[in-house]
DNA sequence: ACGATTATTGCGTTCTT
DNA sequence: AAGAAAACAATAATCGT
C-alpha cells in the first residue's frame, strides 16, 4: 500500500488496524485486515497470544473479569449479585496507586481521543503516565497535569505536534498543571523530544485555513531557508503559511492565522517581516 | 535571577469598498 | 468617507538557562 494522506500528502503508517498520517495525525483508513492477535493456533507459543486483546490505556491491560448484570435473576439472589459485584469491583482497583491509574488512564482516553489522535499515542500516554508514577513524580503535583502532560508529550516525541494550548483546552488541568507535570517527565524521566520542527504543523493549519496543498509546499520551501531560532515554532509555521497565501486567491488575513497556531498577530509578523 | 521572546493594548496609517 | 487590516510602540508576562 503507497498511497499518501489525502489531506497533506504525508506519508502513512498502519499501526494495528488503523492507518495514521504521519504528518498530521488524521487517522486515514480502516484496514480490512486484522493484524491482532491470532485466535486459532494450537502450538504452546502461539497459545500465549491468545485471550482478550491487551491495552495499555487499561489500568488492567484489559485482562479483567466483569460479572453480568443478567435481569432475569430477581431478589435475593440479585442482591447477592450485586454484592459480588462492588466487591469485585474494589478488589480490582485495590491500592491508591491502581485508582489513580484507572482515573488518569480515563482522562488521557478522553483527551486522545477529543484530538483525534491514534490509538498509538493513547497507548504511550499511559505507559508514560506509568512510569511517572512510579517515579513518584505525582507527589504534590495534579493527576489530570500529567495525563495531560503525557499526552502532550507522546505527541511532541511521535512528531504529531499539537500546541500546548490545544491539549489544554480539551484537558481537565490548566497550562500550569501540564507544565509543571511536563517539566517534571522531562527532568526525571529524560524525554527524547528535540525542538519542535514548524514543518509538523503545516499539514493541520493549512487544511484549518482551507489552503490547497500547493500552498503547504510553497510554505514548506519558504520555511526550508529560514533561521528559526528560539522562535515559537506553530508562529513560524503560520507565518510561511500567511507568506504563501497573499497574493493568491485563497489570500488569509494575519489573524485567522495567527489564531489556528494559537499566537497573536504580532508574534506572527514578527518572522514573516524576517521572510523577505 | 537574567535575557530573550511573546502577549496585550492602544493608536496612527494604509488599503479596500 | 468608512471600516478593516496591517504596522508600530510600550509594557507586562513568560520561558529557557
Amino acid at each position: 500500500m503507497s498511497r499518501s494522506c489525502p489531506e497533506c500528502q504525508g506519508s502513512l503508517a498502519t499501526e494495528r488496524i488503523e492507518t495514521v498520517c504521519t504528518d498530521c495525525g488524521l487517522v486515514v483508513a480502516d484496514d480490512p485486515l486484522d493484524r491482532g492477535p491470532e485466535w486459532w493456533a494450537c502450538d504452546a507459543d502461539e497459545r500465549e497470544r491468545t485471550g482478550a486483546p491487551l491495552t495499555r490505556s487499561r489500568h488492567d491491560r484489559g485482562l479483567s473479569t466483569e460479572i453480568g448484570r443478567s435481569t432475569r435473576v430477581k431478589g435475593r439472589k440479585r442482591r447477592r449479585l450485586a454484592r459480588m459485584r462492588r466487591q469485585h469491583d474494589r478488589a480490582r482497583i485495590a491500592s491508591k496507586t491502581d485508582r489513580n491509574k484507572v482515573y488518569a488512564f480515563t482522562e488521557i482516553r478522553r483527551v486522545v481521543g477529543q484530538l483525534s489522535l491514534p490509538y498509538s499515542v493513547r497507548d504511550q500516554a499511559c505507559a508514560l503516565f506509568s512510569s511517572a508514577q512510579d517515579e513518584s513524580l505525582l507527589r504534590g503535583r495534579s493527576l489530570e497535569g500529567f495525563a495531560a502532560a503525557a499526552v502532550y508529550a507522546v505527541c511532541r516525541t511521535n512528531n504529531v505536534a499539537r500546541t500546548v494550548g490545544e491539549v489544554v483546552a480539551v484537558a481537565r488541568a490548566d497550562r500550569n498543571e501540564l507544565r509543571a507535570a511536563y517539566a517534571a517527565m522531562n527532568r526525571d524521566l529524560g524525554l527524547p523530544v528535540g525542538p519542535i520542527d514548524p514543518r509538523e504543523y503545516l499539514p493541520r493549519f493549512a487544511t484549518e485555513l482551507d489552503l490547497p496543498p500547493a500552498l503547504e509546499r510553497r510554505a514548506r520551501a519558504l520555511l526550508d531557508d529560514l533561521a528559526v531560532s528560539g522562535k515559537n515554532p506553530s508562529g513560524v509555521a503560520a507565518a510561511c503559511l500567511y507568506a504563501a497565501a497573499r497574493d493568491t486567491d485563497h489570500a488569509v488575513t494575519q489573524a485567522d492565522a495567527a489564531a489556528v497556531a494559537d499566537v497573536t498577530p504580532v508574534t506572527l509578523r514578527s518572522t514573516y517581516r524576517a521572510l523577505d
